[in-house]
DNA sequence: TTTTGAGTTGTTCGA
DNA sequence: GTCGAACAACTCAAA
């Protein structure tokens, strides 16, 4: 009997685990068919944007390209799909890689109990995860989890991962119908970077050979090709972690990028045992935190939003989530700062904006990162952290090169006073002044913070 | 057991 | 112009 392996966030075929066991299971039931599936959930697609959709369905594509056409993609609801198709097929086992997000789950349980109920019950066996080391496994002495990152990170690294995992042998990929296809996606006005596996692995090559060793201190500036770009290749399992962990060494450049990592496992760690915390904040004495709301805070997000809040590298940042669906992590942190502490937004709106356009979007990653800027998450940023987007601008963006790439009408200013063109004698026209005094704001944000300092929950 | 000190990502102000 | 202090509260592990 053929097994499936139902490819999620793994669309990769080298250190795989599932499918070595996809494999192994076949192979034990005297078949060697294994039905590669990818199910198009509409509730993730419907929630994401062009970019995001693009890259998807680029990936697909490619993964479909590797396995010689034999992707089986569907559309629609896993836990109706996935029993169909193992039913229809007669599968032995239905394969994947284990999903520790709290939407992923439930699905997965939904699934699980779906196949044990049919007429031929059915195992969902899961293999592996997307993390080095899967979440919840590394706990403190008392069992606890960490809210600490370093604590963490040393944990981790004494609790160690496998080596990536075998390629499997040859493998009879086995297509049972038609597929659903591939949905319409809309051009989207830039282009994405080169999707899939094996452009995964070379851009790995491509990093490691000439940035990693000054990546410890370029890697802040987006000015800059200093950052590994592989961000989304690990959100959609092109490459996986451990690929990457065992080409680390010990030189600075690989010790700080093995600590980036090690964030991602951090925060799927968090998500892991604080499923809340991808919609409430963590610490519940934030809850009651005085965010702005009504018109006029809609307003500040839609220039928040599209690139028009006068503060160069702010618009500069915004624009690029639009144009690419990707932004480098320094902006990242400048514009997330920009709209909670200087718009005084609830972080769910830009964690909500974020999500629906990054090509690379994690819940984990993505919530607690929100989180770590406003304050409520674990480890926190300090109430007083509050970037100046000037200063930031100035010393990560030192010649004015990232602005002007995504800020047209600044394009006629040729250095640093890019960052602040409401001192030119003449600013460009076409450039929003600024929608708020940072300074003033500065304050507001600390004066806001009294509600929940000190407060006890 | 208790104490102590360090902890990704900053800014401003006054000496 | 440079430099140190101040800006909380809490987690965690080493002393």
């Amino acid at each position: 009997m053929p097994s499936v392996l139902w490819f999620r966030r793994d669309l990769r075929c080298s250190d795989n685990p599932a499918l070595l066991a996809a494999v192994k299971s076949s192979h034990a039931s005297g078949d060697a068919r294994v039905v590669p599936l990818y199910v198009i959930d509409p509730k993730l697609w419907e929630s994401s944007g062009e970019a995001r959709r693009s890259y998807l369905v680029s990936s697909l594509q490619n993964l479909d390209a590797a396995l010689d056409g034999h992707l089986y993609v569907r559309f629609g609801d896993p836990t109706t799909v996935v029993p169909e198709v193992a039913h229809h097929i007669g599968a032995v086992s239905v394969h994947i890689a284990a999903d520790y997000g709290p939407y992923g789950t439930r699905r997965d349980a939904h699934v699980e109990a779906a196949l044990l109920s049919m007429a031929q019950p059915t195992p969902l066996v899961r293999t592996g995860s997307p993390y080095a080391v899967a979440p919840g496994r590394v706990s403190k002495e008392d069992g606890s989890p960490y809210r600490v990152y370093t604590p963490f990170y040393k944990a981790w690294l004494r609790h160690g991962w496998r080596p990536p995992a075998a390629e499997p042998d040859d493998v009879e990929w086995f297509t049972p119908a038609d597929g659903d296809g591939y949905p319409e996606v809309a051009a989207i006005s830039a282009s994405l970077p080169q999707c899939g596996e094996a452009a995964a692995l070379e851009r790995w090559r491509t990093f490691r050979v000439e940035h990693l060793s000054t990546y410890s201190d370029n890697r802040n500036r987006p000015d800059l090709p200093a950052t590994s770009r592989l961000s989304a290749a690990l959100k959609w399992g092109e490459v996986h972690p451990r690929t990457l962990l065992a080409d680390l060494d010990d030189s600075p450049g690989a010790e700080v990028f093995r600590r980036e990592l090690a964030w991602r496992e951090f925060y799927a760690d968090v998500l892991h045992h604080a499923p809340a915390s991808a919609k409430e904040p963590l610490d519940s004495k934030w809850q009651r935190f005085p965010w702005n709301s009504g018109p006029t805070a809609d307003a500040a997000f839609e220039a928040w939003a599209s690139g028009k809040t006068g503060y160069p590298i702010v618009d500069a940042g915004m624009r690029q989530l639009l144009a690419e669906g990707w932004m480098h992590n320094r902006v990242r942190m400048i514009v997330a700062s920009f709209l909670i502490k200087d718009l005084h937004l609830d972080w769910r709106r830009g964690a909500a904006w974020f999500m629906r356009h990054l090509i690379d979007g994690d819940l984990a990653s993505n919530q607690q990162g929100w989180q770590w800027v406003a304050g409520s998450g674990t480890d926190a940023a300090p109430y007083y952290r509050i970037f100046n987007p000037v200063t930031q601008g100035r010393r990560f963006d030192p010649d004015g090169e990232y602005v002007r790439r995504y800020v047209p009408e600044l394009r006629s200013i040729g250095n640093a006073d890019v960052h602040e063109p409401w001192l030119l004698t003449t600013p460009p026209t076409s450039y929003p002044a600024p929608i708020v005094d940072h300074a003033v704001e500065r304050l507001d944000a600390l004066a806001r913070y009294d509600v929940v300092k000190g407060a006890a929950e």
